[in-house]
DNA sequence: TTGAAAGCGCTACCAG
DNA sequence: CTGGTAGCGCTTTCAA
């Protein structure tokens, strides 16, 4: 059988209570005690239940990041990698554990719920796509600490971490403007999707600031992958006025845009300009290489991590005021490559 | 504070000891009764605490994955989302948790050893990285069920799940052969790295068995890089007889291969064919696309979770036989894509 | 069918 | 400084 804090106290000849102390360190123990005592568990090979432990002082040193495994093309999935590993960072570095939990959209409140009183983590991560409203106010009231990933909804009453992505669009937006570019196409997304009016929020906003005005027939928010990016410069190609410069939504929207731009033999970045958001997988390997909008997703997690663990130790100090409105955006940035860089112009 | 059994009891007029027969479904409850008495848990939102349950149960229904997750560029972290979705896609429908564990390769020995013991999973998902030779050894010892990822070693004395990449390099090698190349060069990986040599061998074994033999002057194990992709090809172009065809260990080396033939005005498939391991993230983004060995990695997470669980059940049943040599491979599918068809040849 | 009591392994409080 | 004792919330005999 597994050896309890029992066969410890009972070797060293002390009281459990004793062993107790040693192992959370208490200043009340002398250190010979203390090393005495250690060694002993070392010899016992004893390592304590972390279950007895957690029932015992109702915390049980875990996180969870509540995600939707099962949408397969998410922005969440292409980096999941390093916003775990971001999270994992920081919640490690404390002696925390990381679970992960695929979370159906369906029943995602019941789940959160259940859950959290189940008391199986002391804090939550949720990705902000199964989050419903009725959700959160559950969390709050049950006291349990959780920020979002992502931006929640249009009231950001709780702490939540997300990408800056207006900002994100008047970088690139502004660079493609300063490369000369003039008439700046916005392909990919949808209309009713966060991310999409976030970022076109950003690209008006850089487009008005110098003058330029919004053409609304030059943005085409018809989807995000490959056939749709392809589609959509088939379509911009046919304008009376045909814009010199896109903005996609992505990797992928930004490769069928190119296949098409390459197919009318059209020339970028000569003719037409091209960025895209994100970095990963393709931007640096198609031809020409794609400048883009490289996100920091390891900061991100990591950032929502440390929101996180401050909630869950100002637990007892400041509860409502410390929750209220924290939210943090991470900034992109703009890497420059050949896709957008007018000829005779300085890289 | 939060509602225990003791607080439902109470409110059902029995004892706690009932109202814990019916949270676990006893038969010798009434039905009448455990209606009662879940109607009141409802009401009352109760959620049994999940340390409570796990320590007098001596399981807390949760599996652990070990991995490294400073190494960035891993194979396992490429895939990391598919495998953690197919691992949790079994053990999430049998009411279990998923944790990952971030662990560096220095302490790994210590690390899985004090987890296991410490019971926070009944079981452990290992990436073959980061399991030392003792690690296993303990494990066993301590009756902690694991399964590794990728195969351990020489010696399979563990339950343990890969790829079968010497297949793979079979598939591969004898689809070239197919299409009529005859000097097939291996450009890629490491001599030391076991995934080379698995590879390797299936390459050799592939030629021999068509009489080709192996050139050993074809082979330029320098690296998996973009990089080293772009030196081997041009060290191989200098070579007496110039190999027709290329077989690469991944995505960003048959980058650098493609990009070196078209620098050199080398056409593929015409000149050189080329097919590479892994269909992601850019075989299929490439001009030409590449052919290249589709594995199914969340197949591999569940089988691996599956291994597992059936060690956890069987816990009690069968402790030695049934954890010895379980091993599964997981076998892996050609995509032919225009790399690697002669030109004449139907697709 | 139900309940009282004795744990599961650890912490916490209070004497001494 | 140390030890006894009473929990933490749930399970599990064993009688009744």
């Amino acid at each position: 059988m597994k050896v309890t804090i029992n066969d410890i106290a009972k070797a060293a000849n002390v009281a459990k209570s004793t062993v107790s102390k040693v192992l959370n360190d208490s200043p009340s123990i002398p250190l010979a005690t203390k090393e005495r005592i250690r060694a002993i568990m070392r010899d016992m090979n004893y390592i304590p239940s972390s279950m007895a432990t957690g029932l015992a002082k109702r915390k049980c040193n875990n996180v969870a990041v509540m995600i939707d495994l099962s949408r397969r093309n998410d922005f969440l999935n292409q980096f999941f990698y390093n916003i775990i590993g971001g999270i994992e960072s920081v919640v490690g570095s404390k002696g925390y554990d990381l679970t992960i939990c695929n979370v159906p959209q369906e029943d995602s409140r019941d789940f959160l719920h259940r859950y959290a009183l189940s008391q199986k983590a002391d804090g939550l991560i949720i990705d902000t796509s199964i989050l419903e409203k009725t959700a959160a106010s559950d969390l709050l009231e049950a006291n349990s600490p959780f920020v979002v990933l992502g931006a929640w909804g249009e009231e950001r009453k709780f702490p939540c971490v997300d990408i800056d992505n207006r900002l994100g669009a008047v970088k690139i937006t502004e660079h493609l403007l300063a490369q000369g570019y003039r008439r700046i196409a916005f392909i990919g997304g949808r209309k009713k999707e966060h991310l999409f009016s976030q970022r076109f929020a950003g690209y008006s906003e850089a487009l008005r600031r110098r003058g330029c005005g919004v053409n609304p027939l030059w943005s085409f928010p018809e989807g995000s992958t490959e056939a749709s990016g392809y589609a959509a410069v088939e379509k911009m190609l046919r304008l009376p006025i045909v814009p010199d410069a896109i903005l996609c939504m992505n990797n992928y929207v930004a490769y069928g845009a190119l296949r098409c731009l390459r197919d009318r033999g059209i020339s970028v970045p000569d003719e037409v300009g091209m960025v895209t958001f994100d970095n990963e997988p393709l931007a640096p390997y198609t031809s020409p290489p794609l400048s883009s909008l490289h996100t920091d997703t390891f900061g991100l997690g990591a950032k929502a991590a440390e929101l996180l663990m401050g909630l869950i130790q100002d637990e007892d100090t400041a509860p409502e005021e410390a929750a209220k409105s924290r939210q943090t955006w991470i900034e992109p940035h703009l890497i420059v490559r050949e896709s957008s860089v007018k000829p005779g112009s300085a890289l």
